[in-house]
Parts: C-alpha cells; sequence; structure tokens
DNA sequence: CCACACTTGTTGGTAACACTAACCATGTCA
DNA sequence: TGACATGGTTAGTGTTACCAACAAGTGTGG
C-alpha cells in the first residue's frame, strides 16, 4: 500500500458552474468532465500496476507498442512523442532490465531498431491480463449491450485529429 | 513544435488476439482497451496544454483541486496519492510562481493550508477553457443524445470502488 | 505537569524522466 | 565532393517522486 487511491473527486475538468448556454453544451462539458476524470483513474491504475513491477507509465507504453512492432529509435518517439534524447534514456534502461533490446538496422546503419525480449513480453502479458483484472469490477458494471457502446462511443476519441491548439504558445 | 503527437496507435491494451471465449468477453477487453487508450489520449492532451503554460499533469491537478478548496499539505498529498515529501517540492514551486499560497491554520498550529490566489485561479479558468476547446472536435463528433449517454457510462469509471489486485503479483 | 508518542511538514539524498544543446556517424543530393 | 539533413548518443538542467531523518506542535498517561 505505498500510493494508494487516487481518486481524486476533483480537477481541472469543469466542475458544475455551466454558465451553460442549451443543453447540449450543458452535456458536451460533463462529457470533458468525464473524459478527464476517467482518464486520471486509468492512469492511475497503470501507474500503480506499472509501480508494483517497477514500471513507469512510459515504460508501460513503450512495451505495450513493442508487443507487435520493431521500430526505430524515433519512429517510437514520435508514437509516445517524446524527444529522442529521452528514448536513448528510456531504452538504456530497459534494456539494461533485458525487457528489450536494440538491433541495427540493415537498410540504414544510422537507425536502430528496438525490439521486445521473450522475457519483456512475458512481463507485458502478465501486465495486460492485470491491468484487464483491475479494470474488470468496472467494467463488470456495464452490461455486454453497454460495453459494446461505450466501447464504439470512445472510438472518436481514440481516432482523433485532435488537432491542437498547436500554438506555439504564442509568441510568435 | 516542441514535443507533439502523442497518438500512439498501440498500447498497453490488448490488440486484438482474442482468444476470445464468448462475446461478453470479447467486448470486456476491448473496452479495457479502449478506456486504457483514450485516457492516453486525453492525458496528451492535457500535458501538452500544462505544458504549453509550463505547468507539469501534477500542478494541474493541485490548481485544479484548489479550485475549491482549502486543503492542508497532507490532505492534499492524499487526494492525490503523493507523497507528502513531493507535496512541499510541488507546492513551492508553485507558490514561487504565485499561483497559490500556504497558510497557517489556526487550530492547529503544525498544519499548513494551501490555497490558490486570484492569479492561479485566472490560470486555471484559462486552462479549463482550453481543454474544453481541445477536446470539441472529439466530442463535437457525437449527438447530444450519445454524450449524455457516454457520460452516463463513463460513470462506473469515475465511481469506483477499485478495489486494486494490489498484490504483489500473483504469479501464482 | 512532564515525559513519551504521534502528527505535520520540511530537508536531504537518490533515481527516473523529459527537455535542450552539442556532438558523431551516416545518408542524400546538387 | 561538399553542404545539408537525419539518427542516435551524451552532457547538463529542472521537475517529479520516493524514502529516511528531522523539528515543531499536539496529545496523552502517569
Amino acid at each position: 500500500m505505498t500510493s494508494e487511491d487516487p481518486d481524486n473527486p476533483d480537477n481541472p475538468g469543469n466542475s458544475g458552474n455551466s454558465e451553460n448556454a442549451d443543453a447540449s453544451d450543458t452535456y458536451e462539458d460533463a462529457l470533458v468532465d468525464g473524459l478527464v476524470r476517467s482518464a486520471f483513474q486509468v492512469m492511475g491504475v497503470l501507474t500503480r500496476i506499472g509501480a508494483e513491477h517497477d514500471l513507469s507509465l512510459t515504460q508501460l507504453r513503450v512495451l505495450g507498442i513493442l508487443r507487435d512492432r520493431r521500430p526505430r529509435m524515433t519512429e517510437l518517439a514520435g508514437y509516445l512523442g517524446l524527444d529522442k534524447s529521452t528514448m536513448s534514456g528510456l531504452i538504456d534502461r530497459a534494456e539494461r532490465r533485458g525487457l528489450l533490446a536494440r538491433g541495427k538496422n540493415p537498410q540504414d546503419r544510422r537507425g536502430i531498431d528496438v525490439f521486445i525480449t521473450p522475457e519483456g513480453f512475458e512481463l507485458t502479458q502478465r501486465l495486460n491480463e492485470e491491468i484487464r483484472r483491475t479494470l474488470a469490477p468496472v467494467t463488470g458494471r456495464l452490461d455486454p449491450e453497454q460495453r459494446r457502446r461505450l466501447v464504439e462511443m470512445l472510438e472518436p476519441v481514440l481516432t482523433p485529429p485532435l488537432a491542437l491548439t498547436q500554438r506555439g504558445a504564442a509568441h510568435t
């Protein structure tokens, strides 16, 4: 029971002070709020499960990606939205633990492929297992039909152009 | 254009290799997968927006909590599932920026209340605004009725006993 | 009333993570 | 070939998070 209870009953989602406009707008705010809060919940679970195996969230993601890929450092950094230099350290540490490995890329001698080791793969299997088990009580509260619909409705969140304000903030 | 594009098209959710069982189980896996992925998406958005204002995810949460609370260090740490010592640093930095402040607690001279400053409050308003705006294209893909139902279905994720396996691992 | 224990927050030390800037090595193209 | 672009590592900085140890304040029991 190291760090428990990531129930933050509040957070950067607006809470209720809906000036509102019409009903649809109200639901939109509530939805954003719900998405943000559920994101924190889920991240909490992932963080904790990762921590139980000495894995950070990022490491978790890396392993997840490598389950069916053999990308190069840069690609991987691209997936994660991280800098290349960050990847070096990340991969270093994971490699040191034998979870993944670096391999030369024959096509381009600059490139370095990253791939998961059997040991790492096995770990991800266990992790996924545990994640599913942990989330089960939550998902279990919905009946199959609701689950199907929820999956369907999460689709837009997953396939997002999410154009991103992208604004460098401005000083331009 | 520092770090963009946190679209990780994969991650620690199982992808498709459903041994399956029956349909309901399949949906359960898909749901877990969807929840995890959407969580990463949302966190990506929050991280980026925070970064644009030089705020980490945690700082974002802190400000969110303080919007309508005046907790003491320990309580705050409790909400976030963080160590007390972590809070000290977190609050230090935010206080130095004038976003929040520490105040003595008259009842208990050991305790230290934390509260948001007008400046900090204003910032959270802008952040929430931006978050809603950024997520709008996503939520906008659903019609109001779908939004309402999605909110409804996210409920179980937000109100979670989330008992947590808590066990060291289960290799049994 | 005073010694002991507990709570609250801070400090110090360590490690991970993420960024920038600088740097080699390789690849590409004019 | 020379100029430039790409891929990855290294060095340096700041943040986040942990644990352990501590000072100060609170609250008992004898």
